[in-house]
DNA sequence: AACATGCTCAACCGCCACAAG
DNA sequence: GCTTGTGGCGGTTGAGCATGT
């Protein structure tokens, strides 16, 4: 019998929680994060969540003209919603569908605004230079770093094969050790279920509380800087 | 003031691609 | 090559709010 998962807008309580478990942990598997987490979410939902919510990283609101004439001018010749979300930085695929369907379909029915053909910068390789070129004909999206390359000098990709249900361990996922190491107190957190009773619950723990976030900071607990994957990405 | 209508946006759903076993 | 699990994408829905009548 599948999990019954919650389906109602996400409570603040749920949206702290969330929070708590990515600044510390990261995000390694989706569908096994609610679990650890403590929400009764599914996997999806989560994702979602973070991705146009909670992420730091997402600006809400506030659309420039610039920005407006770049959803207009790409969805004119069928740029898909995340594709130019990439080129808006703090912008979800999400958003952008929204700002189009409310304002900028309106607006172009009604002649307000006029659609022009889009302009995309990108880096020649071979000379190194700034490029300004049509889409799509010869624009090539930049790719993203890998993991290996982000994490060269880090273990964490060697946390890839574990055996906690993370089976799919694609680019950008962070995959906690199956192995719990007594020379490394740090790490023997992956081996339990994550609640905020369970972190509340160790007493070590408790001088750690960040007093204005009200949890304890990763890189208190981890001792030494804690950097999320979104952070060392962008 | 009460109701109808329109708007916004968070959230869900279904489908697809991809990787691993 | 098939199955399964996972993440990502685009379409759609519905609650809450704003505005109009």
């Amino acid at each position: 019998m599948a999990a019954a998962f919650k389906k109602c807008p996400w409570t603040p309580e749920e949206d702290m929680q969330l929070v708590t478990y990515i600044r510390r942990y990261g995000i390694w598997n989706w569908s096994q994060m609610p679990k650890h987490a403590g929400l009764s979410r599914s996997g999806k939902s989560c994702r979602l969540r973070w991705m146009n919510y909670l992420n730091p990283e997402v600006r809400r609101g506030n659309y420039t003209q610039e920005e407006d004439e770049i959803i207009i001018s790409l969805r004119h010749i069928g740029v898909g919603w995340s594709a130019i979300a990439a080129r808006l930085p703090g912008r979800t695929d999400n958003e952008i569908k929204n700002r189009w369907h409310s304002h900028l379909k309106k607006r172009i029915a009604n002649n307000v605004v006029e659609v022009t053909e889009p302009k995309i910068e990108q880096i020649d390789s071979t000379t190194d230079t700034l490029m300004t070129c049509e889409y799509p004909n010869d624009f090539v999206a930049p790719e993203l770093p890998k993991l290996e390359e982000i994490y060269e000098d880090d273990p964490i990709p060697s946390y890839a094969s574990n055996n906690i249900g993370a089976s799919s361990i694609s680019n950008n996922n962070i995959a906690p050790p199956a192995y719990v190491s007594s020379a490394d107190p740090h790490i023997s957190f992956w081996r339990e279920p994550y609640s905020l009773e369970d972190v509340y619950g160790i007493d070590q723990c408790a001088t750690y509380v960040d007093p204005e976030f009200g949890m304890p900071r990763a890189e208190d607990w981890f001792g030494e800087p804690f950097y999320p994957y979104y952070e060392v990405l962008y």
